[in-house]
DNA sequence: CCTACCGATCGGTAGG
DNA sequence: CCTACCGATCGGTAGG
């Protein structure tokens, strides 16, 4: 699915800059003149480095899914508890997010302009992401210890909470992104575990 | 800052066919042409009912933030507790938004598209109704109601996982809107309340 | 990486 | 509400 390949140095660049207007005024709404000008060159000398507009959307989407899949990955393996697992799945998506603001925004927002076969793939790709997390809470509510009883529905709020993250965070806004995360994960977990787990903790 | 003027019949078509075009492609990429076609008519036409393509999101974006104060005032004056307030302002404003959830999709991802004064204009009444859901976290943190130290932090978290539904919500699809505004204020609430609090009251 | 340019489409207007 | 049309801008190409 994703084809390796090599990029070049000022394709980076473009692809950096292409980010923050797409954040910005979004996708359809920023033209390749628009992009040129920011690197200050001619339009039509980013089809040396790139075959089409939706093709630097395509690279910048596909490439922050990587990152939360990666983030994912290592978290789903071990052998803790549902609750464990599920705070650091929470705090390696928030990390993926508050590491690159500008790129999640993106993702979030603009991958409605992916045209096919790339949006098949992408929904595909967040399926099985929000599954992972899904199938964790499903641990968790099998184990007794989270008293909930509509795991998609609680997924949902979840990651919806989560993903607009990219809206306010501020690099040096006095929290860190472990801060967050584990702020996230602390207020989130209270609110669906199981309350005799609760006060036997406490 | 609403200006009143009754607006025709085919006005208000006119909105809700742009309303779902909006939400299906977003703002800058439905074109007069698609609303037009999609409206059977020439798109010079819509010009007699319009004055110009902005001017209906600007109708779309204010409506709902109207709506959207309507829902709030009313549960602000009462003098119940502040759990039971922050409960029944959070099922109002789910109710608006599982109302009319291609509006609410226009209103949250495409206000950036406003140019001023609209946009200033909207973005102060943004601030203003988050202010109201803050002014409710507080004033429960101050009547030892609430076990949370960062108000802001916690309304970002709470509006983030709520502003999401247009999202996922299916009409028809199983849950009606207060069934799903009291679930989200059930787990919300749970996640914030004192433990000492939950252990009497249970 | 540039100059020069393409056909298509954009939001919008004139005039009926 | 339509026909006819405007200048501006769009993504992208040819050729160097």
């Amino acid at each position: 699915m994703a084809v390796i390949r090599k990029k070049s140095e000022r394709r980076i660049q473009i692809e950096k800059h292409a980010t923050k207007l797409f954040e910005l005024r979004g996708f359809a709404a920023t033209s390749m003149r628009d992009l040129a000008t920011e690197m200050q060159i001619e339009a039509a000398s980013l089809y040396s480095h790139i075959h089409s507009k939706e093709e630097i959307l395509n690279s910048i989407c596909f490439k922050i899914a990587d990152k939360f899949f990666n983030a994912l990955e290592s978290t789903l393996t071990s052998d803790r508890s549902a609750t464990e697992k599920l705070e650091t799945a929470i705090i390696a998506h928030v990390k993926v997010i508050t590491d690159e603001p500008s790129e999640a925004a993106v993702f979030f927002s603009e991958w409605r302009h992916l045209t096919e076969p790339a949006l098949s793939d992408f929904l595909k790709m967040r399926n099985t992401y929000e599954r992972s997390f899904l199938q964790l809470i499903d641990e968790g509510i099998a184990k007794r210890e989270f008293d909930i009883l509509d795991g998609r529905f609680t997924v949902r709020m979840l990651l919806s909470s989560i993903n607009w993250i990219h809206a306010w965070y501020k690099p040096n806004g006095g929290m860190t992104s472990e801060e967050i995360g584990k702020k996230i994960a602390d207020m989130f977990i209270n609110g669906i575990k199981m309350k005799e787990y609760d006060v036997q903790v406490s």
